[in-house]
DNA sequence: AGTACAAGTTGTACTATACAACTTGAATCC
DNA sequence: GGATTCAAGTTGTATAGTACAACTTGTACT
């Protein structure tokens, strides 16, 4: 295989990939779909942050994190602490049951992931890893994956 | 990087992959979808097949692809020929139109995918192409990526 | 002929998303 | 110190992609 076949068949498999990875996801776990699990995710390495910082970091607007933020709000999964120094922010944290379910999902993904990848080598596993890291880290200025 | 922290590492980069792919490749080719140009690109390769068939290939309500058919046709992408041995069945084909714009398409997902990879070593290439390959392969009887 | 199955279409609903207009609060600037 | 400008969020509106269910039409099997 060449540099350009090579090329070819990452892109051929990371189209297949992007193509089917939302829609399985959710099929797996219906109780939060990906976006919810990376924001709520986001939300636990953090320990809390403001609505407009996930829009940044995720590239979304601000209207659909405040929609997402509401629908996790509205489902137990977060509350909002208005801050105290500037009244135009809220601050989101995990609630007991948001940390519950996020971990509940981490756990049947990182389970589903495990299932996938048993039977490779370690090395196989560590390279991919690495790859993947690398592929992804390619110009965060302008995403332009797929 | 043990085989556990490799795992977790690959499901998480996966995510974020799939998180982004969609909107960005909207983004880039806001005249085919990610969606779209799969269809496309599986009728240029078969040359020609049903719309039963796209649904079964791609994990995809029938109505959803008849709807994702219509619009290409009505973009004037593709053509419907009904068949003449069971007239249940629309054999679809790519248009000229079609054919060029696929081929537009693909060239600028080719030409971005090459900037990405251009100076990955040949052989780091061709293990990450090997890798996926082997990733997406995985249960195609039940798709449950990321 | 009659029943069962297959291909597609259409009605309906939901999710994720963006953009634009708006509200409320903070900060800056004469 | 009031007026202007900017930031955080919300809400209205629109679109794409998707699924499921109900339906139509055509085929096949008994």
């Amino acid at each position: 295989m060449n540099a350009a076949e090579a090329v070819e068949t990452i892109q051929r498999e990371m189209t297949i990939f992007a193509r089917r990875a939302r829609a399985s996801a959710g099929r797996m776990h219906p109780e939060l779909s990906l976006v919810s699990y990376t924001l709520l995710g986001h939300l636990e390495e953090r320990g809390g942050c403001r609505a407009t910082d996930l829009a940044a970091h995720y590239a979304l607007d601000k209207s659909t994190v405040s929609r997402q933020v509401a629908a996790l709000e509205r489902a137990g999964l977060i509350e909002r602490r208005v801050d105290a120094e500037d009244h135009r922010v809220q601050v989101l944290h995990l609630t007991e049951a948001g940390r519950r379910i996020l971990a509940q999902v981490t756990e049947s993904r990182r389970a589903a992931f495990q299932a996938r990848l048993a039977d490779w080598p370690e090395q196989d596993l560590a390279r991919f890893a690495d790859y993947l890291v690398r592929y992804n880290a390619w110009a965060p200025q302008e995403p332009d994956d797929a």
